[in-house]
DNA sequence: CTGTTAGCGCCTTCAG
DNA sequence: CTGAAGGCGCTAACAG
């Protein structure tokens, strides 16, 4: 292990023959002063020779800038963070930056002493991401640098945020139905009163009143985002006399308890009856039999959303939307077809 | 949003009335030096009142220490790496210290640039985390800092290394198939050659020889970690007229392939074949009908221990064994059942 | 016990 | 174009 103490720019200077400014100079790439490209040259030889890294710490106590972002979330409990984590790291490296990830294990209030201690870090901004869609109070000390929401919003809504498209997502759910020619189209809800809940029954009865078809209030039931209610109120839903072709869940665990009593019932996906569900939970969705035709919810999308939006605050940009919508695209696989009489 | 300069230990030391070395002492809680509590009382309430925040960088400038480890990982292509990323920084908040994450997109080399990165940012170590168990070459750099490596090692060995125990987990296997009364047990084996294939596949026949049964080499069948493969050679397996009536899979991808293969046979699982599989892929496995019983594979405990070793190292304290096998531990769920004749 | 004095490594005016 | 000098916020000897 290489235990000499790291080559500083006054070293470079030193063993150059210059002063440290010019190596600062040459360094940093700074094209606003004219150097020699021959001093350019050696300093660059012997920064590379000595083995010359920047350290980070004095560059950012002196420039007061630490490069760095702050992403607090629920990274213990909940699988979905690490996409967000992910989106966001990326997204992060690209410009540069590091990200800082500190858990939050409340609920309610995205944990003030995660938020201070990335403080202590002097990052430049901090990230919010909340596992599921909902509405968070924010720590006062978030106001302390710009700060943005992901999945997830404040009720007086004076952070930006962005959230996924519910009501888009739920239309397009609707649309996928609609076009197999489907007429009789159930829906069993995600547990009533979330965000999402709302968000994807509205515009999944917005696209069925559009197309004229309208939406049976009869066919929707009411759920809890489990495969279990799926499973029970898809038998109720199945065991009906005009049951339903179609039917949209509100999340792909849901969707898994349908398969479940359609199973029981003899009934086939997608001969008996089609299926659309939502959230596009990676392995669930894509392995099911038949893999389930699903609206994705793009966590990655929103964490690298959310560190664009927080970078363009940090560089002065005011941001253009104070809540931005990030689309839910239909993932067609093999779980809807057409309706056989 | 705040704009005012955030309050510095002078300012904090000025208001007292004390001088900064006392506010330093105070503020960090240092027990050796003796301070009326009258003092000490009156600063961290100074210190409240100012909304004092320590400055992370210029701690770490002037102590050379920067309290940040680094993590490499694959992490834009792998599933695994998030269980990884949690392990180790929930490890590591314990701890109180931060991670960096750095991508790694080379299957090879884990980036050089990754680690020249966080050796800017002064990381005092750096973890390393292949996606799947497997020898990497380690860049020079990462000499600079204590190294260690997680899910993967050096061919040298020059790393301390933390690795899933293969050979036990396929004991593990073996045994619960065992247990069952199980005779002709079967094998469908991951890609010939990776460690995880040799040391599945070598405890598993290890457990049977002990057991008196022995492995029959007929029975195992070469498979590539895909559920294609599970499917074809689950195939192959169970149209013998002698087919087994078990089978270890050499993950739980096979595993699902091996359903598929059954199901197409009009096999029940468990009951006319019972399947062991390894991974626990979360909701792959437990999704799964019949839920699958598999070994697990403990990303977030590798990513736990290797922090833990790190910070053994970056304290100065060697490290015990220079390589740590983390346990396999069997999940039980339903696939396994009875032989019945 | 507390204050004074130096740095830590880098950036940045300001002169030369 | 390059050098000298000061400061970012904090810690750590070393005196008083």
């Amino acid at each position: 292990m290489a235990r000499k103490r790291p080559a500083t720019m006054a070293d470079i200077a030193q063993v150059a023959g210059v002063s440290r400014t010019t190596v600062s100079f040459v360094l940093n790439d700074r094209t606003d002063v004219m150097i020699p490209a021959a001093t350019r040259d050696r300093v660059q030889k012997v920064a590379a020779g000595l083995g010359y890294r920047r350290n980070a710490a004095a560059r950012a106590l002196a420039t007061q800038s630490s490069g760095l972002l702050g992403l607090v979330t629920e990274i213990v409990t909940s699988p979905f963070a690490a996409d967000v984590i992910r989106g966001a790291q990326q997204r992060a490296w690209e410009q540069e930056r590091f990200l800082l990830i500190a858990p939050s294990e409340d609920e309610h209030a995205m944990d003030a002493l995660a938020i201070e201690k990335l403080l202590e870090q002097r990052v430049e901004g901090i990230l919010l991401a909340a596992a599921w869609h909902r509405a968070i109070s924010v720590p006062d000390a978030a106001k302390d640098v710009p700060c943005v929401l992901v999945n997830c919003y404040d009720e007086k809504g004076e952070f930006p945020a962005v959230v996924p498209d519910e009501v888009t997502g739920g239309r397009r759910a609707a649309a996928a139905l609609i076009d197999a020619g489907h007429e009789r189209i159930g829906h069993i809800t995600l547990t009533p009163g979330i965000p999402a809940q709302i968000g994807r029954l509205e515009g999944f009865r917005a696209e069925l009143q559009e197309s004229g078809l309208g939406l049976d209030d009869d066919l929707v039931c009411l759920g809890d985002a489990t495969a279990e209610s799926g499973y029970l109120a898809g038998r109720e839903l199945l065991e009906r006399a005009d049951r339903p072709t179609a039917i949209f869940c509100g999340n792909d665990r849901i969707a898994m308890g349908l398969y479940d009593a359609a199973k029981d019932l003899g009934l086939s996906i997608p001969g008996d009856l089609s299926v659309v569900g939502f959230d596009d939970q990676e392995i669930l969705a894509a392995y099911l039999r038949p893999k389930l035709t699903t609206v994705a919810l793009p966590f990655a999308g929103m964490g690298a959303a959310g560190v664009s939006m927080l970078t363009s605050l940090t560089a002065g940009r005011p941001i253009q939307d104070a809540r931005v919508l990030i689309d839910c695209p239909l993932r067609t696989r093999s779980s809807v077809g057409p309706v056989i009489p």
